[in-house]
DNA sequence: TCACATTGCCTAGCAATGCTAGGTATGGAA
DNA sequence: TTCCATACCTAGCATTGCTAGGCAATGTGA
């Protein structure tokens, strides 16, 4: 979900993405790309991303990640069970009252 | 930390312990035994809770789960990490705008 | 009485996933 | 020419959630 969150915005690479989600993030999330490209992979099989190669300004290959169709469809889906998610454990964490009301 | 903080407010046993978190919940987490006991054994294991047997009222074997000290200062952390997390989550979740100011 | 549900515990093993630790290649700076 | 930054990739380990079983004791209804 924050791979597909940092794309949202606008199509980027995953070197891009990586800072992205660092930024937005305040710093909280600064995976490695060991963890983003293969998701990358898997969210491409999935349907959720297309991808094409590009040149850099400079000349380097890119390989530029882009929402598809199904994949706004299921950021839609995901903000909502990240709502009903956090307000769930929200609910847990904020009962520890054994006795008195 | 779900299983920590049912077991916060006061010492249960597993079966409880997934009732209590269904009920906390409001049936959002509504985990299987296969979930709950083996993270059991690893919070004993990581002395996060200690655990005696006990007979209830009807005289079933229970083994009632209690939090450790240091499971007390673990669920502080994990409170604060957790508050957190979420608000990175957020944060990533609520900046779709390409343009537009 | 015999079957079944309920309470209560347990585990083997699959599938998914995060990350470490490596690798490749190119362009620019020292 | 040597090194850093950009940019991509993957093998394989460790962790973990869950399915799908099993065991035992106590009601409960037919």
């Amino acid at each position: 979900m924050i791979v597909l969150a940092a794309v949202e915005a606008a199509p980027a690479h995953g070197y891009a993405i990586i800072d992205e989600i660092r930024r937005r993030s305040g710093g909280a999330f600064d995976l490695p790309e060991g963890t983003v490209y293969p998701v990358l992979h898997r969210l491409e099989a999935s349907q959720l991303l297309s991808s094409h190669w590009e040149k850099s300004p400079i000349g380097r290959r890119r390989r530029v990640y882009a929402l598809t169709k199904r994949g706004k469809a299921s950021m839609v889906e995901r903000r909502t069970s990240w709502v009903q998610f956090s307000s769930a454990v929200n609910g847990l964490l904020a009962e520890p009252r054994p006795c008195r009301t």
